[in-house]
RNA sequence: GGAUGGGUUCCCGAGUGGCCAAAGGGGGCAGACUGUAAAUCUGUUGGCACCGCCUUCGAAGGUUCGAAUCCUUCUCCAUCCA
């Protein structure tokens, strides 16, 4: 029999975190974080990182572990949720999967194999060289030499993915692209319900605006400016976060305040728009459209746990 | 009151008689995504009955086979002189 799992998620800023705890409760669920932010120690306020005081007694899972300095991925998202999943299961709850990086969550759901080799660090730094001297044309071409489907699929300038394509053959010696074919077959092992909490695009946007703001007066700039002298720098994975790496270029003297903050507030629209697009093209997602249950997230609650109960019923279908 | 520069498609901004529904950028919209994913990349963007037609370049007239581009008047903006 199938386990039981629960993802909440949703474009950045349409009111997660404050759903799940709700969820949590009701059904007795203990959270495991699926954002690729939260994870990092001291970046509170840009990651809107869940405080202790509002997780009301609910045991959360990936949120505030690791080092800004450390690197973070799929990979090893996969294996820490993995191994929370086990505890909570063990404990007698239910996993909750709540956040916003759709790529972390479907490794989970689909538990996407992926090869367990180690990231020779060498190659792919030999292959963005190549890829900054010869140019990404270049690259793409010696991709069509040993894979020419993933070439297809892969736009030439494209270079990160292009990059990593050459990768997997270098360590496996497989092309990528049929990894994905049979990654992509596979069916989800578990008894899954998959909500994804949606609003009206132009509501979501203001919120995301008014929320920068509030970040910003809550001392966003502080917060980055701490992390500077911490010694992190734009490289690190963790800057590579939406207020990070522009609050990041004001204090370095790119933008000014404003110019960063206003870069801030667009790219993380595009990023809300990024991830309606995948959670599009998600299979068995349950869509919460805020606006049809009167932005009552007691009528919300109501439904999802309808939802979860007609969840069995429905895995088998 | 006078002089000069200017009003271009959602925004900024090129275009100075035909090759212009109009470069480029931004924004918007859409898409891809299987070890950096809050990353990276792509497409599209006046309307339609869409290999053609219609509406658009401040407004109204005019010149011309033909105008966003030339002329006239008006209007608004900016700067300068009074």
């Amino acid at each position: 029999m199938k386990k039981q799992l629960v993802v909440l998620t949703g474009p950045t800023a349409v009111g997660k975190t404050k759903l799940s705890i709700l969820l949590a409760k009701a059904i007795d669920g203990e959270i495991i974080s699926a954002d690729s932010m939260q994870v990092y120690k001291y970046m509170d306020i840009g990651s809107a990182k869940i405080m202790p005081e509002e997780m009301e007694g609910v045991p959360h899972h990936l949120v505030d572990v690791l080092d800004p300095a450390e690197e973070f991925n799929v990979v090893r998202f996969q294996a820490m949720a993995k191994q929370a999943m086990e505890g909570i299961y063990s404990r007698g709850h239910i996993p909750i999967l709540v956040g916003g990086t759709g790529f972390y969550i479907q490794a989970i759901t689909q538990d996407i194999d992926f090869a367990e080799t180690q990231v020779d660090e060498t190659y792919r730094r030999e292959l963005e060289q190549t890829a900054s001297q010869k140019g990404a044309a270049y690259l793409h071409d010696l991709l069509a030499l040993i894979d020419p489907d993933s070439a297809k699929e892969i736009h030439a300038n494209n270079v990160k993915r292009v990059i990593r394509a050459l990768e997997y053959y270098h360590e496996t010696g497989q092309p990528i692209s049929k990894h994905n074919e049979t990654q992509r077959s596979k069916a989800s092992p578990y008894d899954l319900t998959y909500f994804v909490l949606n609003d009206k695009r132009e509501f979501l946007y203001e919120r995301i605006n008014q929320r920068i703001d509030e970040m910003l007066s809550a001392g966003l700039v502080e917060e980055v400016g701490a992390l500077k002298v911490r010694g992190c720098t734009r490289d690190m994975v963790s800057m590579q976060g939406l207020g990070y790496k522009e609050i990041l270029d004001y204090l370095d003297g790119v933008y000014t305040l404003d110019e960063a903050v206003d870069i801030l507030k667009r790219d993380t629209r595009h990023f809300a728009k990024r991830q309606l697009t995948w959670f599009r093209r998600e299979k068995q997602v349950i869509w919460v459209n805020k606006d049809e249950f009167d932005y009552d997230n007691k009528k919300i609650l109501e439904y999802m746990m309808e939802q979860i109960n007609d969840s069995k019923y429905r895995n088998i279908l």
